[in-house]
DNA sequence: CGCGTTTGACCAGCGC
DNA sequence: GCGCTGGTCAAACGCG
């Protein structure tokens, strides 16, 4: 943990601003004090702006520092578990092909302990860049194993499995035919009232709904991983009550997130600021905190040059 | 009647 | 080879 304590954050709000005294002559007409006044609420306007920008910048670093931690955790946790057995799936086979156009192709290989190799490391590749799962929160009595991620979903089996006497729910995309997105939802063995969902691949169109996209930005936290992207729908033939409450990602690759695929980090900075100052802004007791900081900070500034 | 869901049957990988 | 298991298919069913 010493990256963490040598690259302390300090988040605290600083509300002492460098604003000039007010320069209000006694004998001065009523339109230079009004100006004065204006000049003087300007530079605090633009010290308040400063005051968010390096909030955002410090949350960005708070930010980075939790990513770490959790892909750490994820490193570490991958490594103490075994791989889950999986049988190849034509869809994998069919999504790992589309995924090596333009690359070296192993299929000229004819020896069998090589193709077997290729195709361990294929599922392997596929695993590791194309699998995420991301936990929903709901309500324990809500039997539906449905969750609300933006994309439309169409259910083409359910199971039980031996490990969860949940059943576990396999959908398919079906914002487009092409789409070999998979995904299967199960609720925790820990807590019923927690729907774990793992997608397979990754999509190749846009979100169908590009909602409300604060909606979806206001409890999503995500942390990698490739499929979901961070949104609710408006309306979609599974419209779920769960909202995603994080993600954690199985994967372990650093590619660029796909633009159709999720919200890129700027753009979720971007909005998560945006998102920040309106609801300081709008916030009564914000401002008339800040109001009554400002104020009783030039008063005392007033006081201490008397 | 069309579409989505349900559910039992079937398939394929894996361990013994 | 056999059984277990997870994943998929497709006919039946329900709903608007």
């Amino acid at each position: 943990m010493d990256q963490y304590s040598s690259s302390f954050v300090d988040t605290s709000l600083d509300l002492t601003i460098g604003v000039t005294r007010m320069r209000v002559e006694e004998d001065s007409s009523p339109a230079n004090a009004l100006v004065d006044e204006l000049n003087r609420v300007s530079a605090e306007n633009k010290k308040l702006s400063e005051m968010l920008t390096l909030m955002c910048e410090n949350y960005n670093v708070l930010r980075k520092q939790l990513m770490e931690y959790v892909n750490k955790s994820n490193t570490t946790e991958r490594d103490q578990t075994s791989p889950t057995k999986k049988r190849k799936s034509p869809a994998r086979d069919e999504a790992f092909s589309s995924a090596i156009i333009g690359g070296v192709s192993e299929s000229s290989s004819t020896d069998q302990d090589d193709q077997y190799l290729c195709k361990k490391q294929r599922e392997e590749t596929v695993m590791k860049e194309k699998v995420s799962r991301v936990y929903y929160k709901t309500e324990a009595s809500d039997t539906t194993l449905v969750v609300k991620d933006g994309y439309q979903w169409r259910k083409y089996g359910q199971k039980v499995t031996r490990d969860n006497p949940s059943p576990r729910a396999y959908f398919k995309c079906a914002c487009a035919p092409s789409c070999s997105v998979k995904k299967k939802v199960q609720r925790s063995v820990e807590d019923q009232s927690v729907l774990v969902a793992t997608y397979e691949g990754e999509h190749n169109h846009p979100m169908p709904s590009q909602i409300d996209s604060n909606a979806g930005l206001n409890r999503y936290i995500s942390v990698g991983g490739s499929a979901p992207s961070a949104a609710t729908a408006k309306k979609s033939s599974s419209s779920s009550l769960a909202e995603p409450v994080t993600t954690i990602d199985l994967t372990e690759s650093k590619k660029p997130m796909s633009p159709t695929s999720r919200i890129d980090f700027p753009e979720v900075h971007k909005l998560l600021v945006e998102q920040m100052a309106s609801s300081l802004t709008k916030d009564p007791n914000f401002t008339a905190a800040l109001a009554a900081a400002v104020t009783g900070r030039l008063y005392q500034q007033n006081q201490t040059e008397k």
